[in-house]
DNA sequence: AATATATATGAACACTTGTTCATATATTAA
DNA sequence: TTAATATATGAACAAGTGTTCATATATATT
């Protein structure tokens, strides 16, 4: 019985490439995907998340213990809100920033597993 | 007994500031993994690994599986390939990548549980 | 009310990044 | 050797991104 190729696979049948479409996660969740580790691609933003690991903090206090200006971090926490990664509480004239999600936590881990390996 | 508070932070003492410091990774393994996840952080790339999790391919059929130009492929296998999350055979005329490490997938998958949650 | 403090934001800019186009390299077939 | 196939790569370009600078907003203090 002759493979059915199709004609725009090399070394996959149709069906094969078919099967293999159907079993990836949706385009639209990978897309998702890759817009979540964004987040994560930035190395001011990866140390803000670090920091906040370990506890909440205001915006200043981020920028004294990272070395960085107080708008960059601004811009920064503002991304970081929006993707639902951390969260903020005013409490008077400061805001505590902290992580929002216990993901965080564990995507973290799972990376430096990786680099540290 | 009056808290020595550092002239550059607001809430936090000096000494807070040098255990939150010593508590986080060290500089340069936080940019390694920024590095990591900038690897994830582009669709085409998160579909290439997506894909390769399922079964080893040619750039041929993975481009013709996620209706990306051959060149386009093969650049960011190549930075997939530095980046050593996939390896490549050769067999002939064909060139198999497949994932380099089982890290991968299982960063991969925090990554969905946090974007299906 | 005026001032000081803490944070946010818009615009501009430099820098990075992913794609395309054209072409190069490598292997196989004729 | 020549032609065909599979992959790689350099240059150019468009789009995206992070920072800075100046300024705005919000709260507290005097």
């Amino acid at each position: 019985m002759k493979k059915e190729l199709s004609p725009s696979f090399l070394h996959l049948t149709a069906a094969q490439a078919r099967t293999l479409a159907k079993n990836m996660p949706p385009e639209e969740v990978l897309y998702e995907l890759a817009d979540l580790y964004k987040m994560f691609a930035d190395s001011t933003r990866v140390r803000i998340l670090s920091a906040l690991q370990a506890q909440e903090l205001c915006v200043l206090d981020l920028a004294a213990l990272l070395g960085v200006s107080q708008s960059a971090l601004s811009h920064q926490l503002r991304i970081l809100k929006q993707a639902k990664l951390v969260k903020s509480q005013r409490e008077g004239k400061i805001i505590f920033y902290s992580l929002a999600d216990s993901h965080v936590e564990s995507i973290f881990k799972q990376g430096l597993d990786h680099v540290r390996e």
